[in-house]
DNA sequence: ATATTTTGGTTTATAATATAAACTAGTTTA
DNA sequence: TAAACTAGTTTATATTATAAACCAAAATAT
């Protein structure tokens, strides 16, 4: 009756990153950071989750003299995407 | 722009539950347990969460001689659900 | 009759996860 | 040149989910 949630994408801050990646062909760290109002170490740690999983790509270079850091999301975070959210209307559509 | 999610409903089997209670009037411990498909122990606890948190009323009576747990959702637990749902159509709405 | 399994759970322990705090390396500003 | 800021990473801690162990009573098999 239930499917299994993908536990990597049920989660608030990597399912928001995802979120904002499905939208945007990349983006830096800093935006990202900013625009789900989570602290750099957590991020950080989320998209290191995400990346191992292959649900995103991670660029290191640099802005100027600063390190940049950029991400995108990957065709199989694409799919993990989709069928998280297919699964998740199971749960949420309740007639 | 992303709100928080509550946790109490972001979880896999407490939003299975609160999924299934949307729907009927009231179920039985058996009965979650087997749709839901989880362990009485895990059901036990998250039941107790839910039932601490006032999302759903939890009666305790004998069918026959048998303990029989009937759960049903409250007003409140219905307001909650509705909010998280809502909430969460600004993660998966993608467009 | 009594031992064994099943039902319907609860309690406790453990593993996984999210989050926060502390730290690093380099850069800009006062 | 010292202080503060940027852009992160690493490590520690608190929370959470889950599983395992347990309990009491009832049903079933011996």
């Amino acid at each position: 009756m239930f499917k299994e949630l993908d536990p990597l994408l049920h989660a608030q801050l990597r399912l928001a990153v995802m979120s904002l990646l499905m939208s945007v062909a990349s983006a830096e760290f800093t935006y990202i950071r900013e625009k789900t109002n989570s602290t750099a170490g957590n991020l950080s740690v989320q998209l290191d989750k995400l990346s191992a999983a292959g649900y995103i790509a991670v660029e290191k270079s640099f802005k100027g003299k600063k390190p940049l850091t950029t991400c995108s999301i990957t065709k199989k975070g694409i799919k993990a995407f989709e069928d998280y959210v297919n699964t998740l209307k199971q749960y949420i559509h309740t007639r």
